[in-house]
DNA sequence: AAGTGGTCTAGACCACTGT
DNA sequence: CAGTGGTCTAGACCACTTT
């Protein structure tokens, strides 16, 4: 490591250091799973202080080049999953084609009350009934999205009487004879905050990437509003598209 | 202000006073363009240190809920501009609809070698010219996309000639009779480097999107690649999707 | 017990903005 | 000129992981 810190110029100490080790990382002279040199260690080598170093990492691990793991160091992150946020099939198919062991964990599983924000999004009453689901997908025991359901009950009678360690839209399909069709929504950025940090194992203000949508039927009527938080370091998001509306 | 910190719980400091400002901001209690306390009154007042309570701070800029102004203070952001990513309109048609005052500032224009990077991308040789389009686009006055444009040199010649203040779409349907189709890419978040940051005028590493994509004519001829920048403090992006392969 | 990253403090100097 | 955010230092203590 032979970094030559410019301490006079005009670019900070932080960001010299940060694409010092951005450009090893994309140019692969640092593989997946290296370990770097720890906070103190680089503080020391370099002679600047361990704010500057932690400033630095800080934008390598927010691009998901790197991760960092407490009481053992800070590592080179393995590339990223190709993952279709576009395409209307289930999130399961998605992984399934390009993630192996992967694993769906119901968080929780209860019918509740449509209340104003969904009965308008799902186009149902305030009083009716709302099937919701919270879900995380994990790869190789990694938790890396969190999806969170809602389905309006008379749509879907008894539906909380199935496992959902499956696909949900292969049991729309397969007992309610009901076909996803088409989406509206929208994504952006979000900072993890207490329950997205908790239940995908991150720290605080980690950077995700949210997604919720309307999905409609073949007949056009709203079948789900769903949300997703992905972890922005493990996915690469694609995108296809074509002039249809 | 009545901030009560718990300053013996698990919950960091400068997250307590990051959810105190979100909460206020999101529920409108705070309405875009206000100012906060600057820096060193917060730390007086809720006797922290001003590195806490720009890490508070951190978090709310990178959501795109505050913007700093160096030698002025912290500010409110606006409302996000929705933005459909996913559509194949071109950008100019796109913030029509939903700013006002857009304007387009053409950075760079030229014939460059094509290489084997785009040269892959747009199937056509090392060899062969690319014509090369950085532009700025503008929402009153303040630069909110980066655009990079790639198009084959043979498939429209003497494009370098036209004004790209306006639709570049638009001159390849009247000039060129060439109609974009389909588009095939990724998004993902990146981090302002120097060269983001400088157009953008941002502070380095400021969380961005980026959206790389080719775009293909109705003959399935590669017509384009094209990347563009997205400050993440501006706008939501909008997804609508159908089942169509 | 030793080492890791996570949080936090109390200073300092800089460049930029407004008056 | 005074005030702002941007950068940086040299410490400190914590919870967690490994040995």
């Amino acid at each position: 490591m032979n970094i030559s810190l410019n301490k006079n110029g005009h670019i900070p100490l932080y960001f010299q250091i940060q694409e010092y080790f951005r450009k090893k990382i994309e140019n692969n002279l640092l593989k997946p799973g290296t370990q770097l040199p720890t906070e103190r260690e680089l503080s020391n080598k370099l002679n600047v202080s361990r704010v500057t170093i932690r400033k630095a990492i800080r934008g390598l691990i927010a691009e998901g080049l790197c991760e960092k793991k407490v009481g053992k160091g800070i590592f080179v992150s393995d590339e990223k999953i190709p993952i279709n946020v576009h395409k209307l099939e289930g999130t399961t198919n998605i992984l399934q084609a390009s993630a192996d062991k992967i694993k769906t964990v119901v968080n929780e599983k209860k019918i509740i009350q449509a209340k104003k924000k969904y009965a308008n999004l799902l186009n149902i009453d305030i009083n009716d009934k709302i099937f919701y689901l919270k879900r995380i997908r994990y790869i190789k025991d990694i938790p890396v999205i969190l999806e969170y359901a809602h389905l309006p009950s008379k749509l879907f009678p008894e539906l909380e009487k199935y496992d959902f360690n499956q696909s949900l839209y292969k049991i729309l399909k397969e007992k309610y004879n009901t076909y996803p069709d088409k989406s509206r929504g929208f994504f952006n950025l979000i900072m993890a905050k207490e329950e997205e940090a908790k239940l995908l194992n991150l720290q605080l203000n980690t950077p995700l990437l949210i997604k919720a949508a309307t999905i409609y039927s073949q007949e056009g009527i709203p079948i789900e509003y769903t949300k997703s938080v992905y972890r922005t370091d493990q996915f690469n998001f694609l995108v296809n598209s074509k002039i249809i509306e």
